[in-house]
DNA sequence: CTAGAATTTCAGAAATTCCTGAAACTACGT
DNA sequence: ACGTAGTTTCAGGAATTTCTGAAATTCTAG
């Protein structure tokens, strides 16, 4: 039914899927939407991963969750087809802000919460310290990469590839600005 | 036995890591030894969790496969101490590094060998060309992070407290080099 | 409103992953 | 070399997660 080139990649992505949190199904099903020239339903979903209807229909309500699939119908036909969206850094975006959403946002909010508390002896004090270095560092990652996301596309790729020379660029900037440096 | 800050602390890494693919108990060890103001010993470390003692020395081997945590011996005491680097930055390239190890790395391999494949039908061709997309975005940003990694710090939290600013930065640079401009 | 096509829900079977205690192994002090 | 404290391995039981088929629900055309 899939050709062995489709399948390889079904396959990897069902692997990779369960690395991360998500289930073998989801991935497949979101590999084979990815690559699929055209939306497909969810019986031809299941037919060509050889999953039941009904873990199919889940799967595609997990995605849906996820915002990695779209949801649309074809002219003169009832049923449901879904696809993966065309702009693969629309994608990895989608993905990254969903991530942050579910994992960075209730561990920054866990923190902040115990970062308030009056640490009862030496030991909270220090597990406080650190869980600030935590803080900070999240903090600062996701805010950047919120910064970043939010910068076109074509702008992105070229500070992209412009890669290590961008220390270069900060020197040069830093010259300019006021002779700060760094020894 | 935990103090309930770190209690807290402990158990919402433990439900991180399933969301993961880590299990739930290297989670709780690796929080447990982050806020630990001392390296500490595989009995100290189940007893403050509950956990068997065999339960531990998986966890823990798990987390010396991948770079998270330091073994120590202390003077005098035969037993294994072991603790989690200082250095929350250096914490977060190893997970970046080992990540990109077990997950990118192999998922790069995958596609390029798909893309050595000669395509059999017009289907094939288009999850090729989707392949390659995905191929190039993985390589564009992976190649990315690693030339960021290699700044030393100081300049890579310059960057980040740029944030947003770094776009203009860009047009800078563009104009000084020869009028190229984003619209 | 009714028929029937499409989809979702859900209880429990199947599969997987986690965790433990017992046994095996290692390394060190005497 | 022996004894013992410390550690790891591993078979199998416990717990969790995944997956299915049957039933319920939703939707739409007539």
């Amino acid at each position: 039914m899939l050709s062995p080139l489709v399948q390889r990649f079904v396959l990897h992505f069902g692997e990779m899927g369960s690395r991360w949190g998500i289930n073998r199904t989801v991935g497949q099903i979101y590999a084979l939407l990815f690559v699929s020239p055209r939306p497909l339903n969810a019986d031809e979903i299941a037919e060509g991963l050889a999953f039941s209807r009904s873990n199919v229909s889940m799967g595609l309500k997990e995605l849906q969750s996820w915002r990695l699939v779209k949801l649309q119908h074809l002219p003169g036909d009832r049923r449901e087809y879904f696809s993966a969206p065309e702009d693969v850094w629309a994608i990895f975006q989608t993905l990254a802000e969903e991530r942050r959403k579910r994992e960075v946002d209730p561990t920054l909010s866990m923190l902040r919460d115990a970062l308030l508390e009056s640490p009862a002896d030496p030991a909270d004090r220090h597990a406080q310290d650190r869980m600030r270095e935590m803080h900070d560092l999240i903090e600062l990652t996701t805010g950047w990469f919120e910064d970043v996301r939010a910068m076109d596309q074509e702008r992105l790729v070229e500070l992209m590839k412009l890669g290590k020379k961008v220390g270069k660029l900060l020197d040069a900037r830093d010259r300019f600005i006021g002779g700060k440096s760094h020894a």
